[in-house]
RNA sequence: GGGGGUGUAGCUCAGUUGGUUAGAGCGCCGGCCUGUCACGCCGGAGGUCGCGGGUUCGAGUCCCGUCGCUCCCGCCA
């Protein structure tokens, strides 16, 4: 007999009744009796009981190994008797009789349980990631990550998609992210980077006269980690087509990630495509931000206007001074909220620094509350309460700050009032199309006119735009996607006209040399006929996480380093020999240490 | 770089206005137990209360500093 498993621990069934078989696993859970002993034994596929008595020579054997010892025990199956089946094991109509048991591997006292689903610190796990990924969710996890990959695989060669791949070692672009840095042995003093996105490349695969490129796609940027940004490195679904408008590519891409989510909703709802397309500035205005949360039913609206030169003074003066916006947050259902309620979030909004959080309140005998009621002229009330189409029985919020401040802070109010108000749509996916992001942004604090998202996206209205509108004015082929207010992806119809492209970074700024050094390779395949094309790349992390229903992207990764771009596992990073130095011509330059006490007590 | 939260047994946590010997559950070790599946019962070991100062008769608790982890802002074309 081979000595391992002759069988999985998920497969043995009542069939195999009175076979003679041999499993090989971890040891899940013991219950000791004194002179019975049952040890579930656990691997990839499942879970089996096993039970052996003191009659064994090998019952001190089996009673000494601590769980998640590794196992190998041998021994006839038998069907349980029918007050002993266990209807919540997939085995549990049957189990082992153990005849034979080798211990291949025995297992100190546990940093953390494997079994139950107890919490531990985020720093225990990562630093035991191999026991954390033996636990029943976070295995669940990875394989459904694994499915959503083949899945969206699949899905992208039924679309047509071919799938290339492209240098983990390449150049360090100038735009964008931090890059991660390899030196170089053979070019001392010069440095390769590792890939922020295959940008450049997979324009370049277009430009090579292939069509529909895709990759799953490793990305690397030295930035600060988020819940929902792993520091480091994370994974897109990176591809790119030729001769497509933004139309064209959102029909391509919809019903992968349609159908992507349909497959592993697991009866939560998925929003139908095609997605609705929202403009930047309609979302912005709407729900204060570019990556809205639609399952939060609240829409907001602008109601400048209506404050300006109006009796509630504070707002009348920030709007006539300051050149403030006043936007309206309809809170539904709100006016039967205490008191309370309204100085919570008032006190909040307070604490971000907003200010306030002024208010109305439409109670059900059609009586207008709150301090902002008392002093706007009831005409003026009124055409507020028609346009954000408040009803009585609800409240308005309202923040009056400059036009970017209100954006950011109003969208954080949405969010907030929709939580306190229990209205978020639970087990939805919404997804929406962000479009017509603006091409330039202007600096606040240099006055410069900037590229508000991606250098090589396409102007709308091309060269002409660029020749004869604001700067500001001129939006872009540029767009995200959007699940549940997380961003998925962003994309664009590319520049693919070197005249159009100098003429975008002049604007910026940047002369023909600037263009010419740092995109040389792409600006010299532009030049020799170069097909209009564009692409995308949604977040294969994101993606999991909303699937699997995590908070953080530690959850679907299976060896994440930490926030401080740590692996505490494998010792990342972490100093390397003076001899590897010497090689790469490197010598460490050191910041002085930070005086400690004992220093500066000297 | 900045802000919030947090740090007490191997793990998850409790610990009152500052007051005897710092507790619980799980885990671990020992004993008893032949049908459990969160097995049960009895006993035991295990602590520089992150670290360093300070206040006080007395500090896990209050103050100052510092470090770790985490969430957020900046940053992420």
């Amino acid at each position: 007999m081979h000595p391992y498993r002759t069988h999985t621990c998920g497969e043995l069934r009542i069939e195999n009744a009175g076979q003679e078989v041999r499993l090989s696993g971890w040891i899940h859970r013991k219950r000791d009796h004194g002179n019975l002993l049952f040890i579930d034994l656990r691997d990839h596929y499942g879970v089996t009981q096993c039970v052996i008595d003191v009659s064994s020579d090998l019952f001190p054997i089996a009673e000494k190994a601590r769980p998640e010892s590794v196992i190998t025990v041998t021994g006839k199956i038998v069907r349980r008797s029918d007050d002993t089946i266990n209807p919540n094991l997939a085995t549990g109509e049957i189990e082992m009789q153990v005849a034979d048991l080798v211990v291949e591997s025995a297992a100190d006292v546990l940093p953390m349980q494997v079994y139950g689903d107890g919490d531990y610190s985020d720093e225990v796990r990562l630093r035991y990631r191999f026991l954390d990924l033996r636990r029943e969710k976070m295995h669940a996890n990875i394989l459904l990550r694994s499915q959503i990959i083949t899945s969206i695989r699949r899905r992208m060669v039924g679309q047509g998609f071919v799938e290339y791949q492209t240098p983990i070692l390449t150049a360090s672009s100038p735009e964008g992210a931090r890059d991660f840095l390899v030196p170089s042995r053979l070019h001392p003093g010069e440095f390769y980077a590792l890939p922020q996105a295959p940008q450049q490349f997979k324009q370049l695969i277009m430009v090579s006269g292939f069509d529909r490129y895709f990759q799953i796609a490793p990305c690397f940027r030295d930035e600060d980690a988020r819940a929902d940004r792993t520091p480091g490195e994370f994974y897109q679904l990176d591809f790119e087509m030729a001769y497509v408008t933004q139309e064209d590519v959102f029909a391509a891409i919809e019903p992968v990630l349609h159908g992507v989510f349909e497959e592993f909703a697991n009866g939560r709802e998925v929003s139908p495509a095609p997605f609705p397309r929202i403009a930047y500035a309609e979302s912005m205005l709407k729900y204060g931000s570019d990556k809205p949360d639609l399952r939060n039913p609240i829409v907001m609206a602008d109601v400048t206007e209506e404050f300006d030169g109006g009796g509630f003074g504070l707002f009348a003066r920030n709007i006539a001074e300051k050149k403030s916006v006043v936007r309206a947050i309809p809170a539904p259902g709100a006016a039967a909220k205490p008191r309370s309620f309204f100085d919570k979030l008032n006190e909040w909004a307070r604490g971000e620094g907003a200010g306030g959080l002024g208010y109305v309140v439409f109670d059900t005998n059609g009586e207008v509350k709150g301090p902002i009621g008392k002093n706007l002229e009831a005409d003026r009330i009124a055409r507020l309460k028609e346009k954000v189409g408040a009803k009585d029985g609800d409240a308005v919020f309202f923040v009056c700050l400059d036009r970017k401040a209100t954006d950011r802070f109003s969208g954080q109010a949405r969010e907030r009032i929709c939580d306190e108000l229990g209205l978020r749509t639970e087990n939805k996916f919404e997804f929406c199309w962000i479009i017509d992001f603006p091409m330039y942004e202007m600096n606040e604090e240099s006055g410069q006119i900037e590229f508000s998202h991606n250098p090589f996206s396409m102007p709308q209205g091309g060269l002409e735009a660029l020749e004869t509108k604001d700067p500001l004015d001129i939006l872009a082929f540029q767009y995200d996607i959007v699940c549940n207010g997380i961003e998925l992806s962003s994309g664009a119809i590319r520049n693919h006209r070197p005249d159009i492209m100098y003429k975008a970074f002049e604007i910026a700024g940047y002369g023909p040399e600037v263009v010419e050094s740092k995109f040389g390779g792409m600006l010299s395949a532009f030049k020799f006929g170069a097909p209009p094309h564009g692409g995308s790349a949604p977040g294969i992390d994101r993606i999991v996480m909303l699937l699997a229903d995590a908070q953080n992207l530690r959850e679907v990764i299976m060896f994440p380093m930490n926030q401080q771009a740590q692996d505490l596992m494998m010792g990342a990073p972490g100093t390397v020999s003076e001899k590897q130095l010497r090689e790469l011509h490197i010598k460490i330059n050191l910041p002085k240490p930070k005086k400690t006490v004992a220093a500066a007590s000297e």
